[in-house]
DNA sequence: CCTTTAGTTCGGAAATTCCCGAACTAAGTG
DNA sequence: CACTTAGTTCGGGAATTTCCGAACTAAAGG
């Protein structure tokens, strides 16, 4: 069957681009077969089995995913089974997850720049090295601008899902 | 002197940051006393000496920053020594970085969407499982919509810089 | 109560990453 | 030419990450 050549092959190629984030390759292969799989969602022993992988890997990935608001699960009545799927927010917690590093490398950038003037302020005395505080301005503004824009597009999800 | 001590602080610091996209902890801490140097730059030496690591080792991570845009050196007449600083435009560059890696990630979500409309197709006329295309269209717009914020911010630093 | 299902926990093996020192090069210095 | 300076290259070794199997638990089924 063509169609699952083509699904294995889109796992690999997904796996593969997001390990790129910090994700363990295995990791990154159970978020791709969730991805690729939709609503429907897949349970643990199909995770197993599809990526021949141990279950003490996969419980442990899927609990690292878990809590990292990537992946969530639903059960059906009368089966004890857990159907992982992707956390149907997992937009949203991307885009919190970034704006949350771009704040803490808001204030560390501040941080450097109030150093970076001390220096400044102390070396003007005896004539020292004065530092060229540019860098430090363009990465804030830098920050703020594509953490706003940001924002923007989550408050706008946000609104429609309201 | 107080200030020393407040900028061995702030490079452990901005190094533990910088170690979340992908750099070796060596690296992020080479990357983080060239943020804390400005134009001055530091020589290989003084890296080796305070960082107190093997010079192959910063050669090799200087290799790499520089090989990925976010290092240069310049050197000064009749001095054998290069002075690294961090690349002019480090901050160009990471979005260059973003945009590219959102533009192969959109291409992604591309192929996926058409594999699903594929098995939609196949499935319609069994009354099998139908995907719920909405995560892969919210995807999509979401790539382009924080795609081009950061190319907006992109372009008008360019043309600032002329 | 025994068995099956659906996982979890734990100790460690395998693979990978990160870093180092020793030996080397290449360019200038005396 | 011998010596110093400013690095680079290469062969491991230590540390970390990733993964696994074996033993376990907890819930449901017969």
């Amino acid at each position: 069957m063509d169609l699952e050549i083509q699904r294995k092959t889109l796992i690999e190629e997904l796996g593969v681009h997001l390990e790129e984030d910090n994700l363990a390759p295995l990791a990154a292969r159970i978020l791709a077969t969730l991805i690729l799989a939709g609503r429907r969602g897949v349970t643990f022993d199909e995770m197993v089995c599809e990526l021949s992988a141990g279950k003490s890997t996969v419980s442990t990935h899927l609990d690292h995913l878990q809590a990292t608001n990537r992946v969530t699960y639903f059960t059906k009545p009368g089966d004890r089974k857990r159907y992982f799927v992707i956390d149907p927010n997992l937009i949203l917690n991307l885009m919190e997850e970034m704006i949350t590093k771009w704040d803490k490398e808001k204030r560390l950038h501040l941080k450097i720049r109030a150093y970076k003037e001390q220096c400044n302020c102390e070396a003007r005395e005896t004539g020292g090295f004065q530092f060229d505080l540019e860098f430090q301005e363009d990465f804030l503004t830098y920050l703020e601008e594509t953490s706003n824009a940001v924002k923007k597009f989550r408050d706008k999800l946000l609104s429609r899902n309201n």
